[in-house]
RNA sequence: CGGGGUGUGGCGCAGCUUGGUAGCGCGUCCGCUUUGGGAGCGGAAGGCCGUCGGUUCGAAUCCGGCCACCCCGACCA
């Protein structure tokens, strides 16, 4: 597909790579890029402010966004990289309709859970369409269609192409867009040992991408979500505008979404606890006020939360100092309904007083989180107004039905590795991989004919990486206060060359960018005339090619001056000098 | 979906309280001067003031509906 090297290549670091497309030079007076002094009102992180002010993207409508010259070569770089890694994994890139029946969504039960994220539409006969936000199904039916044999397994397929999810709220630029780019890949294997090996050499893959493409990314465990299947690691980038919070080890190699860390409580002390004793707490209805009230410790209470499960009214205890995550706890309950009881829930349970519930003597469902632990004590309510009781001891005064994590992660928590106190950070998430056994191809009776000649069920498992928002996560990164910073590898240019004066200084800035371009390097020429040399370098800064070459005021000596964008270093250079590092 | 906010040339904003037919900075175009850190002077183009309706002799401005967008929350690979 790819035209073959007719350009000479001399390095594999830093003349573009093969497959880049070929060398080019953009010249910055034809180039279609406006560069803004003042980001969008409505920016708010810093590569949507960067990526619109420098001309990259501009947004269409509500979360959708437009690439422009230099965002589009950008993009491209990642694609590529990431297309060049799935190849050399073995994947076979196809391109699969986005615009998708959706019946194709029901059978997997995924339109439902979906739900409302799910872009849907009508065709002309009436007919229900959807705009794919992940292909499992579409994949899963190809592979029905086009495999029967053991012997054409294993086998990995991709894309890479727009997705579409009708986000509740489209924010933060490109990072989460209504219509954004994905590669996802699926593996297809006979048995457990295949899939393990497809899952690690995506993941192995992913490692290679994402250090490629100079991310900063931790891998980190997750859960599966919508996705459905058993094991999932999200790939995060840590910037400040991400939207995941993930925990980290500083003492060993553990991380993993808040969502996913557990707690194990240490061996119960469970001694010396006294018989319970009611205390008069009138008007302490909340935590806050009951620890106040009584001068003791959030953390020595014990909240009861009250919740319905499919309507069963059911209570959860944590300690008084934690928040109940809802989401974890509709995690573990799935696929039951979790809501907070309403007042006709406790119409309903006059035993149940609010603001003093306690599991004591309680007919309900008890669940609770690890740290109420059997042999823990807790001062609790009496299960009467303006009453709480102290010494209600686990295990002896209650019982706990079943234990979930379902507490909220604070920093400082215990690693469930080793120990040692986590830290919670920001993060983007740009990779997620899952494998998915048989659930989809359960739910389309995918089998392939077995050596033996029995049908085996195929397994697989899924893995996406979200190419647009591995832009913005990359500028997030990169960036400081001057504008964008690009690695080399996806640079929209590997050299930025400025004409920084008259004619001379634009006529070797020319020269240099021919050399360049026949050197296999592209490009980035600012021949703009009438516009001031200041002007210039402050365009280069934005745009963020990594290396800047400056034809100025020593040009007639022959003597140019090589920037390095990211660390600011400048260097005068005879010109056949400052060639020779750009081009080995 | 709940709470808050905003809609005025490409971008950033003022004008609205006190109605009188739209203004500033940046950008764009033309001319001259300038040319190493977002230049100067002179000229010019570009906006049915989100939308629909109401009040009024007259509405960007007052009133009401709707829509869109943004932020926080909920939700969410």
């Amino acid at each position: 597909m790819r035209a073959p090297a007719a350009r000479p290549v001399s390095s594999p670091d830093f003349p573009d790579p093969p497959g880049g497309g070929p060398p080019m030079v953009l010249r910055m007076s034809r180039l279609m890029v406006t560069t803004l002094r003042d980001a969008p009102a409505d920016a708010e992180t810093l590569s949507h402010k960067l990526l619109v002010r420098a001309g990259y993207v501009r947004r269409s409508s509500a979360g959708m966004w437009s690439w422009l010259p230099l965002g589009k070569r950008v993009l491209d770089n990642v694609a590529r990289i990431v297309r060049e890694e799935m190849d050399a994994i073995g994947g076979q890139e196809v391109l699969l309709p986005a615009l998708l029946p959706g019946e194709t969504y029901e059978a997997t039960g995924r339109a439902q859970e979906y739900g409302d994220l799910l872009f849907r539409l009508t065709d002309r006969k009436g007919a229900g369409y959807v705009l794919g936000p992940t292909h499992e199904e579409v994949f899963t039916l190809l592979v029905k269609d086009q495999v029967s044999s053991y012997k054409d397994l294993p086998l990995i397929l991709y894309q890479i192409q727009a997705k579409y999810r009708d986000e509740a709220r489209p924010r933060s630029g490109v990072l989460r867009g209504r219509e954004f780019l994905m590669k996802d890949a699926y593996s297809f294997d006979t048995g457990e040992e295949g899939q393990i090996a497809a899952y690690r050499a995506h993941r192995e893959a992913y490692v290679r991408i994402f250090r490629r493409l100079g991310l900063d990314f931790r891998i980190v465990s997750a859960v599966s979500g919508a996705m459905g299947g058993s094991d999932s690691e999200e790939f995060l980038a840590p910037a400040a505008a991400g939207e995941d919070t993930f925990a980290d080890c500083p003492a060993c190699d553990y991380a993993a979404n808040t969502e996913a860390v557990t707690f194990t409580p240490p061996p119960a002390a469970d001694e010396g606890h006294g018989a319970p004793t009611e205390l008069d707490t009138p008007d302490t209805p909340t935590i806050e006020a009951l620890a106040a009230h009584l001068g003791v410790p959030a953390a020595a209470t014990l909240k009861n939360l009250l919740v319905t499960v499919d309507g069963e009214i059911t209570a959860v205890g944590v300690p008084g100092d934690r928040e109940v995550d809802l989401g974890k706890l509709a995690e573990h309950l799935a696929p039951a309904t979790v809501a907070l009881v309403t007042a006709e829930d406790f119409a309903r349970r006059p035993d149940l007083v609010r603001g003093y519930v306690g599991p004591q003597g309680l007919d309900l469902p008890y669940l609770a989180d690890p740290r109420v632990a059997p042999g823990t004590a807790w001062i609790t309510g009496a299960n009467k107004p303006g009453r709480h009781a102290a010494n209600v001891v686990c295990g002896r005064d209650f019982t706990v039905d079943r234990y979930l994590d379902v507490v909220t992660v604070r920093s400082g928590d215990p690693c469930p590795n080793c120990g040692a106190g986590l830290s919670l950070g920001r993060a983007i998430e740009i990779g997620h991989i899952f494998r998915l056994g048989t659930k989809y191809t359960d739910a389309f009776g995918v089998d392939v004919l077995g050596p033996d000649g029995t049908p085996v069920r195929v397994t697989m498992g899924s893995y996406g990486i979200g190419v647009s928002r591995a832009v913005a996560a990359l500028a997030e990164q990169t960036a400081d206060e001057h504008g964008l910073c690009w690695p080399a590898e996806v640079a929209p240019a590997r050299v930025h060359v400025v004409a920084a004066g008259k004619a001379a200084q634009a006529e070797l800035a020319e020269q240099i960018a021919d050399r360049l371009h026949a050197a296999g390097v592209t490009v980035l020429l600012d021949d703009r005339t009438g516009v001031s040399a200041g002007v210039k370098f402050t365009d280069a800064e934005l745009l963020g090619v990594p290396r800047i070459l400056v034809a100025g005021r020593r040009a007639a000596e022959g003597v140019v001056e090589l920037r390095d964008r990211r660390t600011g270093e400048r260097e005068d250079l005879p010109v056949a000098e400052a060639l020779a590092r750009l081009t080995s």
